[in-house]
DNA sequence: ATCTTTGTACGAAGATATTCGTAGAATAGA
DNA sequence: TCTATTCTACGAATATCTTCGTACAAAGAT
């Protein structure tokens, strides 16, 4: 079973994973502060979205909830071995340094990766 | 102007990074070691590439030339804006520790990040 | 010279993704 | 209660992506 998300999808479930459980109208408040778009089609796409099982709803009470079924973190993880895939010919390793030449991480960032590679490398 | 190649002229992409200039047969070729399509499918596909200025031909010959117009590189760079903006929040420590975790990369690569971040650190 | 192969051009069908109008039920407000 | 608002359902129009058949020109083989 492929749950991959189309880009107006993600669009909608990163709202719905940083407010966890929303109704249509959470999302689509949300969606039309950077981009415009009618109402029943945020709706349209959230019933096609349970539909194919990327959210569950709940729909006992006329305005239904709807959670994500698929985490972030899932997501995440599709997305990176779609790329690696497409245009890093699967090469985790550059994947990395280009991401971390190309977006100039914050020195935070780094020691958080420096702090994760230590971890790595004692949990072998 | 936006350059977003889509799945099939990333894969069409791939082939022309890898050999350098290809005909349409190269390409094909390639392309039918994995998976099956018409000759014309293929040929279509990359006329649209060409259109879309992902690709320059030269037409001069009777078979038709083709070379990337977007580098590896840049194609990288856009694949990775992409997750960053949809599932990554934006962070690129997260992306790149979720790539680091899953696809347990080999030492070499780890050693290799390393070395990148001390040259960063420098850098800065 | 004729036939076969290899190539491009083009149009259109099929598949998938996106957008929105309209209808009608449920709720809230006057 | 009557009216206006808010919601879901549904169907259809658009747009975009993918696939392939047909036509025809150029090159190669016999």
């Amino acid at each position: 079973m492929e749950l991959k998300p189309t880009e107006s999808e993600l669009e909608i479930l990163q709202v719905i994973w940083e407010k966890g459980q929303c109704t249509v109208r959470d999302v689509h408040e949300e969606l039309t502060r950077t981009k415009d778009a009618g109402y029943t089609t945020t709706l349209k796409l959230m019933q096609i979205m349970a539909d194919k099982g990327l959210v569950e709803r709940d729909t006992n009470a006329k305005t239904h909830l709807y959670k994500a079924v698929i985490s972030r973190e899932q997501a995440q993880g599709t997305a990176l071995d779609k790329i690696l895939d497409t245009v890093f010919k699967g090469s985790t390793a550059d994947l990395v340094i280009q991401a971390l030449g190309q977006h100039r991480a914050s020195s935070d960032e780094i020691d958080a990766i420096r702090k994760f590679l230590r971890n790595f490398e004692n949990g072998e």
